[in-house]
DNA sequence: CTATTACTTTAGAATCATTATAAACTATTA
DNA sequence: TAATAGTTTATAATGATTCTAAAGTAATAG
């Protein structure tokens, strides 16, 4: 299968309908090697590049970006920064977060382990635990 | 030495001049003994309650949180929220996180482990390591 | 195929959290 | 007590995100 179509059907396995905007967002997140640390505005610069003809409006990343996190195709990361980060890299790993630059650095799952998990709160359920080592300028 | 002297002192030592306005956020921030967590607009509702005669305008808690995190006295918390969160639990310890109701819950420190940790990228060190689980309604 | 329906995109407005501004005020220091 | 350095304040500005509702497009039924 071709990568037209393996986005093809990434999105309509995630009951969203193919549109041009999607698969042209989705080819580019996803038909890469190494994962891809982004925010919307950052997404909007590259997608949106002066000499590209087919513009794609701001609200229409923000959504598709929405329905791909929803889809688990996205994982957003932890930050104190008042905006969100997304990851490519939706297996489960943890972040070095540089303050200064507001820079994200992967950190492979096996770099750290996280033992002893508590339960959750009653009537809640752990949905997801994420390790995010504050870095800066030493 | 009295709670107001107390808090005067933190005040000074932390190079903040005991302002009526820092002293009565100090006071209702740090004379506790449970922890508590809590976003600046939240902070502002109950400073600011109705029946307050002495308001402290919203740019004032702003500036005022800014200073106590920044003098070691609050612990921002990461969040997929954006907005900030303060815990005035300032020892290392970590958090549960209600994606569904926003609402934050510390975890003691040994309930979980964080073991092997990776060397920070060239150049860089770790300032500070925080677990958050996320969760949810079950 | 075509018409209908349901979903999607869009520009722009609206909102929310936060930061900046600059004038009035207050604690500290000389 | 006067000068100064730091602080507070209302308000404006900014930046990120969400909302709105009209126009467009994909899916589906006939």
């Amino acid at each position: 299968m071709n990568q037209k179509n393996k986005i093809t059907n990434k999105l309509r396995s995630s009951k969203l309908r193919p549109t041009k905007q999607r698969r042209k967002i989705a080819d580019f997140l996803f038909n890469r090697e190494k994962t891809f640390h982004f925010t919307v505005e950052e997404l909007n610069k590259i997608i949106n590049k002066k000499d590209n003809l087919q513009k794609i409006s701001l609200a229409t990343i923000y959504n598709t970006i929405d329905a791909f996190k929803k889809a688990g195709h996205l994982k957003e990361i932890l930050t104190n920064n008042n905006k969100s980060y997304y990851d490519t890299n939706i297996s489960s790993h943890h972040h070095f977060f540089d303050i200064e630059t507001n820079e994200l650095e992967d950190i492979n799952y096996n770099d750290i382990k996280v033992v002893n998990l508590p339960h959750a709160p009653k009537g809640k359920k752990i949905q997801d635990v994420e390790v995010t080592l504050t870095v800066k300028k030493s």
